[in-house]
DNA sequence: TGTACATCAGTGAACGCGCGTTCACTGATGTAC
DNA sequence: TGTACATCAGTGAACGCGCGTTCACTGATGTAC
């Protein structure tokens, strides 16, 4: 366990070659995102990095996942602020906490969920799976709570496991037993919700139409919540 | 009124630079958009296409005004096929038509919805404003429709005009009298409601989870219809 | 119908840029005796 | 404690690439008489 002294100086360089990263891409958006770019900020050679991430798709994949795991970090930690039985308020926390994120990280929302740097590969399953998984996990958690009276509100579609992920559904069946398919429909199409606004928001499409997002989005989770059958909170 | 020959085929290549331009598009994504590939695959030379568009932000901007124009004209044109007096099927309508086009067109919806080629700097307004107006002009359309039954179904925060871009509001004012701001916040959120799970699906974040994209669309959209206080249509 | 001139679309070569990636090397830091 | 050797982080120069943009030019097409 005892890291020698140059494992400690080269983990420390891999971790400010990820920051200095971090740092372009939010002065300059995903696309500042080069080796040489970040060699130059740290005043090293740009074939240095190389001794570091074999390739900048691989340096990007490990951004994504990192920025996406920050993410996810944040909305559940909101989340778990909130009594585990107040289950619009963990709904109504969740969806605040993305949203202040995503303003507060503006670059890294768009780095998560637009187009990654150009000319960017993603490896298989995409980058950043494992934070996807927690935050579908998180999402179908919520659902779950607010399954009774969310079931009630509305007739769906029927599903089969076969729709979904396979991951994804093996680990619903085994948090929430005996949780239905329609369920995690339900809080994938909750996901896309809290996406629409946000997306639209952050890519500059409503600010020249609507001066107030945060209110549209305050009142579009309120419905949210109202349509899962619960009660929306009033702070 | 009378066009020259030069003037005929001056327009023709015009045409020409920006049909290329799409098919690159198509192929290889915005990014793939560049001025001398689009000289390349026309048999020209890069410095050519100087003689049609000053820069090449020029054609972008071009570009996305035209694709999203072609976008607008497509849901409008499948909302137009339902009766004026079909409320439910209008919405319904311009949803499906929407994701249809999204899906035919992925690249196009990335263009209009996403970032752009890098380093594009938009115009003042951003680019496609015409057609942005159209479509915020057409949902606030369909909410006007529900707006009796709509506003029954759930109170709202209070809105002002001034929440408003001055054009949406003022084209809103004159086309349907009597309706309140509160009415565009729910066609701007509406906006974002079909927007979301679209986005999601088009950038790679539903397919590892969900294999059934169509059937959470169509329920998120019958929810949407509901939440209007309207029938969804059974087809 | 024919000639003289004007227009102007497109050429081709060049400029300077930043990028990802490779590679033989140097020189400081660590290890073994 | 001191010497000999091994490790390995980082250098610096180079490669080849595609990009946007400029500019003096050529040569075909059009217009005026």
């Amino acid at each position: 366990m005892t890291r020698s002294r140059r494992e400690r100086l080269r983990a420390e360089t891999a971790r400010e070659i990820k920051t200095i990263a971090l740092k372009l891409m939010a002065e300059g958006g995903p696309d500042a995102i080069s080796l040489r770019a970040i060699a130059r900020e740290m005043g090293m050679t740009a074939g240095a990095v190389y001794g570091y991430y074999a390739t900048r798709d691989d340096l990007i994949t490990t951004l994504v996942g990192e920025v996406y795991t920050d993410l996810v970090d944040t909305v559940e930690a909101a989340r778990d602020a909130r009594p585990a039985d107040d289950a619009a308020g963990r709904v109504q926390a969740w969806a605040g906490a993305l949203r202040t994120w995503a303003l507060a990280n503006p670059q890294g929302f768009r780095l998560v969920y637009g187009d990654p740097v150009p000319g960017y590969r993603p490896p298989e399953g995409g980058p950043g799976a494992a934070a996807r998984a927690r935050a579908c996990a998180g999402l179908t958690a919520l659902i779950a709570a607010a399954w009774p009276h969310a079931r009630a509100a509305h007739g769906h579609t029927s599903y089969q496991w076969s729709d979904f992920g396979e991951e994804l559904g093996a680990h619903v069946r085994a948090e929430h037993p005996g949780l239905p398919p329609e369920a995690v429909a339900l809080a994938l199409r909750t996901w896309g919700r809290m996406h629409g606004l946000l997306a639209l928001e952050l890519y500059g499409h409503l600010s020249p139409v609507a001066f107030a997002p945060g209110a549209l989005y305050r009142d579009e989770m309120r419905d949210l919540i109202r349509s899962l059958g619960l009660v929306p909170p009033v702070d």
